[in-house]
DNA sequence: ATTTTTACATACTGACCAGTATAATTCTAA
DNA sequence: TTAGAATTATACTGGTCAGTATGTAAAAAT
């Protein structure tokens, strides 16, 4: 790993648990081993070193494509796993990072780098839709193949979604997202609106 | 309102658009029109405005037998008219004080709350229960008058609460929520546990 | 009317911080 | 092996900020 890598790295963690202004420089140099020489060499000021974190960490990571494996012709059925399966590989690469109460420092990152990076609402809102499209496509093909009711499409990719959300905002001040918890609240979704057969 | 009242309130929407680091006391001294000896005088040090803070807008205000008027013996369908209208009530108050982009702000107030505010988790996970209970209460007596289907109480409770959280924070940094998007939500939920008589 | 308390204003301090200037070191290539 | 480029260290600066010390005017109490 790259100087420049290994500072992302440690901005990243310092920026999940602390506001962008309360990350110093001094905080950095610590946790990354290198003084201020090192860091504004390769960064032109701090809110680059931020911009690039949220890069890396938020954006890239944040696309949904990369995030579920949803490849494939799944039964609603499946994709509710493979989605819950994409939760958990998100938490379980965050706590390689040793991050704790990752939802927490996630939505906190989240809402700063909406006031610091730029035009960072409307990339997300893209991502808000790409998901939601995913759970879209899902439904639908679960109608066509009879699998549940004839139902509001787009409002059940919105519901499903936003379920996941706010359990994970609701729970993320204590005990953190529990998944298991949303899996089953999803299979009580599916069980109402599945067709008997 | 006294002087202190005002301090807070200033304080307030200050704290709402801005982490806790970046407001400074010169910004409150213009915000409200006083100096720091005014602001000094009523307060020990920033946190404690910070608190206080917490205190009126978020803790006190979060009650949720305050903020929705669930009283009666509501069917459920009531009562979820009853908690979209507790919503838009919470929204037109923020509105009153002219803060755009109220979730967005709130919830960013939140989380940092939770690193300030003393046990600021635990009592908002009271509140979370608290709220849950109301649903839980309003599905059982569904449930009992044959207005729904049996369903898992608790699990159902959650989701309506997440849904709506989920919802409010997927918008926050575009559009915001929209209730009556929610409401449809709501009732499509409703319509597929309701019971046909 | 005089004292005391309340409610501010003003000026200052020590600490911290982002960013810079420059020096030193290490690596690379010729 | 030496010149130059890349990388990192060090020392410094100007600015900002939270909080304090002190002063003062108005209100309240005696």
């Amino acid at each position: 790993m790259t100087t420049k890598e290994r500072i992302i790295e440690e901005a990243f963690k310092l920026f999940l648990s602390n506001n962008f202004e309360k990350v110093s420089i001094s905080d950095l140099e610590q946790a990354v081993g290198k003084t201020r020489g090192a860091i504004f060499y390769f960064f032109k000021n701090k809110e680059e070193i931020f911009n690039e974190v949220i890069e890396t960490y938020i954006i890239k990571a944040q696309n949904p494509l990369q995030k579920f494996d949803t490849s494939g012709e799944l039964s609603l059925e499946q994709f509710i796993g493979r989605y819950i399966n994409g939760i958990n590989a998100t938490m379980s690469k965050m706590l390689s990072l040793s991050v704790v109460n990752i939802y927490k420092h996630y939505f906190s990152l989240y809402l700063q780098a909406s006031r610091i990076y730029p035009d960072f609402s409307a990339i997300m809102a893209r991502n808000s839709v790409a998901e939601t499209d995913l759970w879209e496509k899902a439904i639908n093909r679960a109608i066509q193949t009879k699998e549940i009711k004839k139902i509001d499409t787009k409002r059940y990719a919105i519901l499903f979604r936003s379920c996941f959300l706010g359990l994970a905002f609701d729970r993320c001040l204590s005990y953190g997202l529990n998944t298991d918890e949303l899996h089953a609240i999803y299979l009580d979704i599916y069980n109402q609106i599945k067709l008997k057969s």
